[in-house]
DNA sequence: CTCCCGTCCA
DNA sequence: TGGACAGGAG
């Protein structure tokens, strides 16, 4: 027997093809109606990407986008953020949730951080080491600060991958692992940075979890969760 | 698996 | 009023 059957790191030919063609359509719909936040802007400092990522956890990017100026004016740079004082973290850091746990996290980042000179490390593995770390924030930030080809698999990503190539294994494991070749196929064609936002934004605008806006989506043809779950007299379920 | 947590929207 | 949010840690 060929090893691909047992140990399917080669995704299908049909597959392949979707994901081509699923990339074309989000990078389109980015020109014309991806979001546009200070993070995003180019010439930020590592520091400044750090930053937004941990506030980012969990968090609405639209809270975040509130927040974020006046946390860089106040904290702007490593340095400052290390020598905080705790309650003036946790009150800046207050309207956006998870406060208590998030200053902690900050300020031993920075301390960690100016510990090693300053500089934010540049593999995964050193990354994933510091506090508060993990393989989303290590991935973003690889690909943000040093331009590497990694994917942003969060939850919206998650959920469109899931919507338009259709429920994937029975177990959790199985599932996570098809859902990361899949997120990684999209990403290897190039424009990382830009296929990376374009499917965050659309999970988050079109492929909603609430109130999914199937009936104008410009994938629905091609979509296995609009071709199933919508019926002629109702839009997407409302559960 | 649970907790962290304020905000937003159906 | 309750689920969901650019996750991560215990």
């Amino acid at each position: 027997m060929e090893r691909t059957e047992t140990i399917p790191y080669e995704p299908a030919p049909e597959t392949v093809a979707r994901a081509t063609w699923l990339r074309g359509q989000l990078l389109s719909w980015f020109r014309s109606s991806g979001r546009s936040f200070p993070w995003r802007d180019p010439g930020r400092r590592p520091y400044e990407i750090a930053v937004a990522e941990i506030l980012l956890q969990k968090t609405t990017a639209a809270g975040v986008a509130r927040a974020y100026s006046g946390f860089i004016k106040r904290y702007p740079s490593w340095a400052s953020l290390a020598l905080a004082r705790l309650e003036d973290l946790e009150s800046e850091l207050r309207p956006l949730g998870l406060w208590r746990q998030r200053a902690l996290v900050l300020r031993q980042l920075a301390q960690s951080i100016e510990e090693r000179g300053g500089d934010v490390p540049c593999s995964r593995a050193e990354l994933e080491r510091l506090r508060g770390i993990g393989p989303y924030t290590a991935s973003a930030i690889l690909a943000i600060v040093y331009g590497r080809t990694e994917a942003l698999l969060d939850v919206n990503m998650a959920r469109l991958l899931d919507r338009f190539f259709g429920p994937i294994g029975s177990s959790g494991k199985e599932r996570s692992r098809s859902l990361h070749q899949l997120a990684s196929l999209l990403v290897k064609g190039g424009h990382c940075l830009q296929i990376n936002w374009s499917a965050l934004d659309f999970g988050a605008l079109v492929c909603k979890a609430r109130r999914p806006r199937c009936q104008e989506c410009q994938l629905k043809a091609e979509c296995w969760y609009a071709r199933t779950q919508i019926t002629p007299t109702s839009d997407a379920p409302s559960g």
